[in-house]
DNA sequence: GCTCCGCCCGCAAACCTATGCAGGCACGGA
DNA sequence: TCCGTGCCTGCATAGGTTTGCGGGCGGAGC
């Protein structure tokens, strides 16, 4: 078993040709003949020859690998943006080397530095922040960061959210409209830029109808916890309405309501989520909830990442898609709301 | 703004010390004085050194990188299934290069040959099968390669699944225990060996009892499909217990049922799934489901690739790992079941 | 005090590819 | 026929690291 790895010299060889021969039939921009193209890929063919891309990196200092760091695969945002993420990039040659942190903490530093060792051409990272330091370490390596879903100050990160001030401000509106007197709020981790943008959005719109929520309660996107606050919430406070800050949790709360309780959904409480998950739309939840586009987000996400990584000078920008309130059966329809 | 990348030589110099003695500090197994280790670690921290693993791996042979190849990730059981795998092997310092292909199609090949450049130092498919080109492409290049939750002759290759014909099998004996007189399966993708186990297993269970299915419908894995095959047999075939062929496939006909032909279950008709992915715990589904043990399974197939990747001559295995039924609430339950 | 051994360290080659540079060749124009 | 031009091609180096090999130095034993 010679196990031998087959390289470029011996293409070269087999087809009589030097070395850099090879190499520049594999690489899209040079300048070959007709002749010596044919001649390289019929020995590379015969041969299994493949073009070794840590070699090529090495030397390119490209090595077409995009860092992605996730902090959750349960919600199902996530899975989803994960596929359409890789994808995109899998269209434009890049690739997604995955790592999985929680939170904002430790963790996350770890992570980035074994992402840099990994020469990533960029790095995404999904819900979850990164510290000052991490940030400029990033950035005196050149490689772009982008937070998906996740805003942060730092004016050397990119970042692609939806606008949760204006959606949350919009679900408040919709509960007011919809009747609702004791509107309550479980939010997303307060520690987070989503979790605090959404909830400021939400006393924001029922401020201006002169509201203010009966209870809040954080329920840090875990779907235990939410449902805790779910229960506590109807103990103390009888709300007939729940803004949950995401999709996540407000599956959690609507479980608890109708299996922990015994209510029933719309009519004694209305839930609405935020996302919009697939889940979201099957009949047993049939949940009201706001729209975040993943396939814009994506979209904006890997645009945002090529520029900066294809025109280095390029500067960091920070975007806010917005999206629909989707209505379905879990909250309680205004009149006159299409 | 210089850019240029720090390299062991600079440390080097720094540190008043040659190229090789860096390298030996950041190589666990060598032999390095106290005082040299101290010096260097000192001047890297300073320049902020990191060792570039593209360059080590082009010398070592190994990447530390992990090629996933996954199908789909909208049923629950993969996105688990990742960031178990991901963790797994973050834990033994790999990593983790996702790739997302369907089927056992073309695509497979070609995602194939792409991780093939990466030059990782093995591969993972989840529930994507490969042709024996593929497989002898593999072999060739001396990279193991286990197939998750999928199962194919080839010797080749080593594969990770449940029992299905075992898990299966006790479904039907469920099912006809709990007095069901019309039993109906949905099969997952016949084009697959998990499909068609679980379709044997469940038939073998069914003949043993000398039963046999009033109908069977291919889902082939997709709720779309599986709904539609739900309302067809309940039109044509009138079961009372069906067997969706996993879970994912199952929430769907238990829409299709409760809210598409307002039926009850499991009054009317019991429903039983096969992965016990979370969401069949939440209680909107409740699902009785035959529990397929991912975080076992997961630990077996990293075994299994290091096993491979450690000792080359290694030779690939077949496991299947059992697991038990996990009753719920969306079937019937016979009297003395526990 | 001398020899021998073992521990560290530096030297240099190797891993595989991309690319600047210069030379060769053919072809067209005069 | 000769020269200029442009297209290809080969040579050689670079990119950052690991690792076998040999040498230097210190300590232990006599």
């Amino acid at each position: 078993m010679a196990e031998r790895k087959i390289t470029s010299v011996d293409v070269a060889a087999r087809a009589g040709v030097s070395q850099s021969a090879v190499s520049r039939v594999f690489t899209p921009g040079a300048s070959v003949s007709k002749k010596m193209a044919e001649r390289v890929r019929k020995a590379a063919e015969e041969l299994g020859y493949r073009p070794n891309v840590l070699a090529r990196s090495l030397i390119t200092g490209r090595s077409r690998i995009i860092g992605l760091v996730v902090a959750y695969l349960d919600n199902q945002f996530y899975p989803d943006a994960l596929e359409r993420l890789s994808t995109a990039l899998q269209e434009r040659g890049y690739h997604i080397l995955i790592f999985m942190a929680s939170g904002t903490g430790e963790g996350v530093g770890k992570v980035i530095d074994e992402l840099l060792d990994y020469q990533v051409d960029g790095i995404i990272t999904a819900s979850v922040g990164m510290s000052d330091e991490i940030a400029a370490r990033c950035d005196a390596a050149g490689i772009p960061v982008v937070l998906f879903n996740r805003g942060q100050e730092d004016p050397r990160l990119s970042q692609v959210t939806s606008d949760n001030l204006a959606g949350a401000r919009r679900i408040a509106e919709f509960f007011v409209a919809g009747g609702h007197e004791r509107i309550g709020h479980i939010t997303g981790w307060t520690g987070s830029s989503t979790g605090r943008d959404r909830e400021a959005g939400f006393r924001a719109g029922l401020a201006d109808a002169g509201r203010e929520p009966v209870a809040v309660l954080d329920g840090h996107y875990r779907r235990r916890e939410a449902a805790a606050a779910a229960r506590k919430m109807m103990e103390t406070a009888w709300p007939d309405a729940i803004f949950a800050g995401n999709d996540h949790m407000a599956f959690a709360v609507m479980d608890e309501l109708r299996s922990g309780l015994g209510l029933r959904v719309p009519e004694d409480v209305s839930v609405v989520g935020y996302d919009d998950v697939p889940l979201a739309a099957w009949p047993a939840y049939d949940l009201t909830t706001l729209r975040q586009p993943s396939n814009r987000m994506v979209e904006a996400t890997v645009d945002l990442l090529m520029e900066r990584i294809e025109t280095p000078e390029a500067t960091p920008r920070k975007l806010a898609i917005g999206g629909p309130l989707v209505l379905r059966g879990s909250a309680r329809v205004p009149e006159g709301w299409s």
